[in-house]
DNA sequence: AAAATGATAGAACAAATGTTCTTTAAGGCT
DNA sequence: AGCCTTAAAGAACATTTGTTCTATCATTTT
């Protein structure tokens, strides 16, 4: 199998753009004006290759009967997220430039329902390590969907960084007068205040999923 | 809006399964073919109806360019199981039979993503009502995807009917010599010993979703 | 250099497919 | 009955669209 040329690239691109924008494929003349090509000929040219390589799926006959393989993002229904790293207590999370958002840019992406989602910009996901977060009602090995913002509403369930002590964790948050209280989800266990100063949000959690068996 | 005739009823099924098995959406006269009816023009009278009532969205001059609204099921992509009810403890779960699965008859369905499902049959997803849960780490109001099994392996969630007690609960699930052991997730609670004859496992549990904020 | 292969052009063809027009039938309403 | 709306038939039409054929140019191989 060889390499993609950069005009095979570009039809591949084009038609996963496509078939997010409008929830059909692409006809040949409809890929020959995106990729700027010069004949459907010369589509149908690569489109051959690609199929032979098995980037995608051609029905005969069919108009606008080009497939892509399964786990591309399709309208309508899952949207991927970008599944940018873990969040263990005591780390740094990585959050993505929210100007810069590119879910193809990161390595690896989770389908999510849109019900979750609900139109919502700038949501990425982690997978939590280690049980610190246990008292939240969340484990080892969960999934949870964020938001980024910089600011969240009271009693929401968010990432803070604690700039002094350095650490990450996962919190309901309040701001009060003058502190910000920071309260597990388990009745168990006190609450931590802070300083407004000391606390900076990375996003809220907007959803937990976890995956057993 | 007015009631759909069996003609569109057929029409928009129809539209439906075509996209499940092709990725794509059918022609005028591939409904023409698959509903049984008479003439494209026909076809064309109740696509325009069904259009004007928001059943279908189409594309004018675009072949094959009729989209279903968002949450119909896509192949590849997500899959949609059907929400059957609530579980909390004290009351019991209506299991759907295995047989006569259908997902559109039941009124509600959930889109999840396919990873969480694994080509897994059976799978069926309740809404937890009340916090009686928490020691499992599920609180009121999540979601858990569930497999319909008559036998789990030991340490696995399930959900479990003691029929002494006429009572459904989610515990992890034990068998040792002579009786059963339901162990709650939580350290902090004892683990409930139950004879094999009283307990019916309803399924597994496979994947909880919990929507926040 | 000659031949072979890969890639591109342009055009034309044929099939697929959406659209429309006319006619007819069936009820409902005055 | 007469008139209207809804529904259906059938055909014809106009685009859209996949496919193919031939010629040309570039690159590689012999």
């Amino acid at each position: 199998m060889k390499a993609l040329s950069s005009k095979q690239r570009c039809i591949i691109d084009f038609i996963g753009r496509f078939w997010r924008d409008n929830s059909y494929s692409p006809s040949i003349r409809e890929i020959v004006a995106g990729c700027g090509l010069s004949s459907t000929s010369v589509a149908d040219y690569n489109l051959k290759a690609l199929e032979q390589g098995g980037y995608i799926h051609r029905h005969r006959e069919i108009a606008r009967g080009i497939g892509l393989p399964a786990g591309f993002p399709a309208p309508g229904r899952g949207l991927e997220v970008p599944l940018i790293g873990q969040i263990a207590a005591g780390e740094p999370i990585p959050v993505p430039d929210t100007d810069t958002w590119d879910s193809t840019a990161s390595a690896d992406t989770l389908e999510v329902p849109r019900e979750l989602i609900r139109g919502r910009e700038g949501v990425y996901a982690l997978k939590v390590r280690g049980s610190s977060m246990m008292d939240a009602l969340i484990s080892d090995g969960d999934i949870v969907l964020m938001q980024h913002v910089n600011v969240v509403e009271n009693g929401q369930m968010a990432a803070v960084w604690l700039k002094a002590e350095k650490e990450a964790t996962l919190k309901r948050f309040y701001a009060e007068a003058g502190r910000i209280r920071l309260q597990p989800a388990n009745s168990q266990m006190k609450p931590i205040y802070v300083s407004p100063d000391n606390v900076e949000v990375q996003g809220r959690v907007i959803a937990v999923i976890r995956q057993l068996g």
